[in-house]
DNA sequence: ATTTTAATACGATAAAAATCGTATAAAATT
DNA sequence: AATTTTATACGATTTTTATCGTATTAAAAT
């Protein structure tokens, strides 16, 4: 099973994910928007990815090419899972009601959650 | 603001709020039935959180009893702001149909999710 | 009173995660 | 061709978290 991501190693997967693929300086450059941190951080954060099987390159050009080996719905679900369990007491519906409440969604979100319940439902019987 | 507990403090957290208050050695057991685990290591993680204002003690005897110095409900709130911004880009619609969709809720759950959702958009009406 | 048991205190160590400095190499510029 | 720029490699260090051994103290049992 694949490993589970670090704070740090979340963030340059979104990063990556969004991309689609990217070298380290692409990534640095979008963190250090967000943040102060040094490129050699990000690089070898990476490269620690890298030796994971979380990201793949492109070895060809000097510059290295990175490619999420990972899939941002199975890392969702899995991370989803596990917070669930530890902070929910494994309770799915607590976080989504706690989620709901805390968040203040639009309507057009309620009608899509309302819609995505029925869906749920249907699919069932 | 209250800092934000790590993964262990949570599970020590869990448990205190379920008991309403404990020993190290009541932690320590209800811990013990999870994992292996030593029990200086469940004494001093209680004591870092005791550092840190997450738990209080009482010293009277000599079997300190902790509590817990943050309510669960606050805790969940400021652990499903950070998950969700760190794993759904800061969308909390996204997180509730990842949790819906791979949880499997029963009719009973559903039923009450859409409840939740009414009480919600007609407080706000 | 003495011994045994059951606590906490303290501090060292280990393990995991994050940070970054320096060396080196390739590529681009001059 | 020499220089400057832009990469990665490597390894050291720092920081955070987790683990636990030993000393000590208080309470309970004998």
């Amino acid at each position: 099973m694949q490993e589970k991501p670090t704070a740090a190693e979340l963030e340059v997967l979104a990063i990556i994910w969004d991309l689609g693929e990217a070298s380290v300086r692409d990534v640095h450059e979008k963190l250090a928007l967000d943040k102060e941190t040094g490129y050699t951080t990000t690089l070898k954060i990476m490269q620690n990815m890298y030796a994971k099987g979380l990201l793949s390159r492109d070895e060809q050009k000097k510059r290295h090419v990175y490619r999420a080996e990972v899939s941002q719905k199975d890392t969702q679900q899995s991370l989803v899972k596990s917070f669930i369990s530890k902070t929910f007491g494994g309770s799915a519906k607590k976080l989504v009601m706690q989620a709901l409440g805390q968040s203040d969604p639009s309507r057009e979100e309620i009608e899509e959650i309302r819609a995505f319940l029925d869906k749920i439902e249907n699919k069932r019987s």
